[in-house]
Formats: structure tokens, C-alpha cells, sequence
DNA sequence: TACACAAGTTTAGTATTAATAAACTATAAT
DNA sequence: ATTATAGTTTATTAATACTAAACTTGTGTA
């Protein structure tokens, strides 16, 4: 279950840091975008307001973001993810030799979230759209690829989740998608054959703890037309996917430190 | 009026914000803090979630800070005052030649902010404590700096609002306040004595926009018994800070860009 | 291996509360 | 000066968030 108010209100802060404009967001606005009412519209964001995520200008009555939003990001919760510059050398070592895009994708909870990625030769690191745009964890090879060595349990919770249909190709039957992720696991690699994006073709491998248990992935994309043209250009891919996933493993250390004990469960 | 699950929802956020520790939150803890029921609670961060401000790790079951909000601080949010290096510098000259603390506070809405602050020749930026801690307009002679400077709608706005009295010295009452605030705007500078933190004594001047509307203010702290032992040095404080806040003015160019017309409304 | 405890999750029912609509106020445009 | 537009406040009602209790899961101990 979830709490409608609570929602509408996320959403709401959601609009204002993808659509804050110079001088403000008018209450119009956001009913017009949202759909709200405008009494109720109202009395949530002066709760927003009050609390100090929003406030409104005196003059103009519009509402712009607050400082307790700008005083989150200064916060030490940045940089939690264990993976150091060492993990963007790699990506970049894939990026150089392929030319192709290549992502490092992590998770939280059952969201697949990209954490760095570049894009032919122009490094772009997290800040633009790609992050937490809820990736698709079914239909993408970091997704399958990070997915195929979880435990059963967790796979169940992610997959019980909407498996959209991006494409013609997409898996969305439960049973197909888990023999593949076995496939997966003996493979070491994930494929994504316009799954999620028609004309392009991926592939994953999974990044591990040192407790082998996936962390991560890293993945790159390449126009389909290349694969099927030259039958060793995947070979390359794939290959100095692999690698980097493996050289990533080898580095990786978490920054959360967990408790003694908290370990036990297997993966 | 103010709606409470949303109190309730961002007074959570920033429980997360304040107290987050390795390994996540867990539900008892939240529970604990903030005086929740466990299903209401659930029911609440599972919302949270959802929209991806917090994640809930699928092993531990402890809730952790999630990307939403880190992909806040990284959007182009956060320089968004309008005060340049330039203003650090002015700031720096004044804890330069007096040794003590300064403070540059904005003002969101009804809310005096703390932008940038020095203390002790030990420079700190933003990130700390200070920042949005809510600083009382009333008591401080930032607050009071600009507050005389607003028009009377907007000093009304503010100081409807409650007027702590943090010590024996803090002036409550609202008639003997708007006294305070013409000898203030006659001065060009405020005076905090004592009225926020006992034996800690104030000068705040204002900054202006080129409109000369207020916009901060620079404000200088000292410890009160360096005041009554040394009748000058509250002068050598006094020009330091008021320079440095009108040159500050003089660079001051907003960020938000303005619409023509916007400005009728004079100060 | 089984048991007990603790933490988290789910559910159904109720009481509170958030949304509504309409009246009001303030501000800007004509 | 008049009208229009945007924002605010209020009282009412319909919806929803909270409660409590049962259930599930996992962890640690015997």
C-alpha cells in the first residue's frame, strides 16, 4: 500500500528539480503539470514550504527549492557507492577501446541505477538523465546480468515488479526470463538483443563483492547493425566488458561497513 | 494550515539526512526517533520508496538514502544565491582583520539562511550546521539587518510568525521591535546584544540588489566582554562588516533572472 | 535441527484528515 | 476604475491514513 498524499507531494518535488525555471514555479503551474487542485495544491506546498524543502518568494508568491534540498546534496551521502575513480578508469578503458557507450549500473532496494557512464568518447559522469530513470532490470543486459546471480528471493521481488514491454523483443514471461538468467550465470555475461531499445544490442557482466555477491555491472551498447556485420566486433565487446567487470571486482570495497555477523546470509 | 503526513514524511527525510548511518536506518529505529506506529511507518517509507528518496536494502531490511536525492545535489540547484567568490573574499577580509566570526545570511521566504560562514580563521563553507538551521530573524542582527530594510508587508510576514525568546535580553514585543528596526535602517547597521546567545555580541549590515532591495546581509560575531573592555573595537568590527557589505552590494547580480515588469513593486 | 524472539509486513476496520468547492483577498492588466 | 487572474482561507464531506492484531520472515540460541 502507499500513502496517496505522500505520494503527490515526492512527485511534486520531483517536478521542481526537473522543471525549476529562473524565477520560481507558480502554484498554477503545478496544478496545471500535476493535475492538482489548487486549494489542495496549496496547502501541501506551504507544508513543503514550512518544512523548509520549498519556500516561496514574497514578492512573487512563486515557489522555488529550498535550502534543506541544497543542504541534502552537501551532505557526506554522495559518495556511498565504494566505487572510486578506479572503477571510471575502466569504464573509460572500455569507452576507448570500442568507441561505444558503456555504463556502470548499481542497484538500490529493486531499482537498477546507472552510477557512471560514457557516451562515445564524451564523458558524462551520473548528473544527466539516465540516472534513476529506473531502469528496467529485465529488459536490460546490467540489469540480467546483476540480476542472474542474486538469490531466487530477491530475483522474485525484482521480477514481481511491472516486467514492461519495451519492444518486440522484451522477455516478460517469468519462466522464459529465468532460464535466461541461469543462462546468464553459467555464461558470465547478459545479452540484450533490442530488449529494451530497438536497434541496439548490449552486453553486461556482473561486478562482485568480496563475498561474491553482485554489486554492480558494468555494460555497453552498440548499434545492432555493427553486431551483425562483423561477427568478432561482439568478441571485442565482450570481452573488455568482462575485463573491466572483473578488474572492478578485484578494487571493489563497499563504504558502507557492515556489521560482523550481518554477512551471513548467502547469496 | 498544514498537512500532516506530509510533516511527518519530510520531518523523516530529515531524520534520514541527519542521522544516517552505515548499513541504513532501520524501521524500529525511524519508529523510535520520531514516535511512529511500525505499520504507519511501513506504510510511509514504503511511499518513500517507491519514489525512489529512499531505498530499502533487500538483505538487511534497513532503509538507506536513495538516488533521488542524490541526484537533486548534482542538478544545477545549488549556486543559485547570486553571491560569487567575490562575496567569499569580502567575507574572508573581515575575519581576516578581526579574527572573528562572519557570517553571510540570505533569506528564503520567511527563513533567514546561512550562506556562507568563517569561523576563527578557520574557513568553513556552508556545508555545516549553520545551514538552515533556521536562524531567528528577531534575534540576530543579520535577521534584523535586513528585516528593517523590507517593507511592511513583509517584516508583518515574518514576524507574525513565532518570536522566540532565546535570552533574557531577545526583544518579543513586536511595537518595541519596529522601533528597533527604524533606528536600524537609519544606522545602515544592527545590532545583536546578546539577544540570540548570551555574552555573544553582533553587527549586521545589510546587502543589497541593485533595485536596493535586501537581499543578506554580512554580519560579524563577537564575544560581548571584548565590546566592554575595548570601546574601539566594536568600531574596527562595525566598518569592516559595513564595507564588506557594501561592496558585496555593489557585485551582487541575482542569478534568478527577472522578468521585465516584475519589478513594479518597489521595496 | 528446532525453538523462541525480534523485526518487518499485511490486512481489515475506524476515526481522522486531506480534498473539495466556494467565498474571499490581493495583485496585475485593460 | 474595472475586470481578470492568481493565490488564500474556510467549512463540509468523502476519502484515506492510522490503528491494532495477525502473519511472515529471519536470526540467534539451545
Amino acid at each position: 500500500m502507499s500513502v496517496k498524499s505522500i505520494e503527490k507531494t515526492l512527485s511534486t518535488l520531483d517536478f521542481f528539480i526537473n522543471n525549476m525555471k529562473p524565477g520560481g514555479l507558480a502554484l498554477k503551474d503545478v496544478c496545471a503539470s500535476l493535475g492538482f487542485k489548487k486549494s489542495a495544491a496549496h496547502h501541501m506546498l506551504a507544508t513543503v514550504c514550512q518544512k523548509g524543502y520549498l519556500y516561496q518568494d514574497l514578492k512573487t508568491k512563486k515557489y522555488l527549492i529550498g535550502s534543506k534540498i541544497k543542504k541534502m546534496s552537501k551532505l557526506a551521502i554522495l559518495d556511498d557507492t565504494g566505487f572510486s575513480d578506479f572503477a571510471f578508469d575502466q569504464i573509460k578503458k572500455v569507452n576507448d577501446e570500442t568507441g561505444e557507450a558503456v555504463h556502470l549500473a548499481g542497484f538500490e532496494g529493486t531499482r537498477l541505477i546507472t552510477l557512471t557512464m560514457l557516451e562515445s568518447k564524451h564523458p558524462v559522469r551520473v548528473d544527466h538523465g539516465f540516472l534513476n530513470k529506473d531502469h528496467a532490470f529485465h529488459a536490460t543486459a546490467s540489469g540480467k546480468a546483476i540480476l542472474a546471480h542474486m538469490n531466487l528471493a530477491n530475483q522474485e521481488k525484482i521480477l514481481k515488479k511491472n516486467r514492461v514491454k519495451f519492444t518486440e523483443f522484451t522477455i516478460t514471461d517469468k519462466v522464459t526470463l529465468l532460464k535466461e538468467l541461469n543462462a546468464i550465470k553459467k555464461n558470465g555475461y547478459a545479452i540484450d538483443d533490442e530488449e529494451f531499445q530497438e536497434g541496439v544490442y548490449c552486453v553486461g557482466c556482473p561486478v562482485f563483492d568480496q563475498y561474491h555477491e553482485p554489486v554492480a555491472s558494468v555494460s555497453c551498447s552498440s548499434p545492432k547493425y555493427k553486431i551483425v556485420r562483423d561477427k568478432k566486433y561482439l568478441d571485442k565487446i565482450k570481452s573488455f566488458t568482462q575485463q573491466a567487470a572483473i578488474e572492478i571486482s578485484k578494487y571493489y570495497k563497499p563504504k558502507k561497513t557492515i556489521k560482523k555477523g550481518e554477512r551471513k546470509y548467502a547469496a
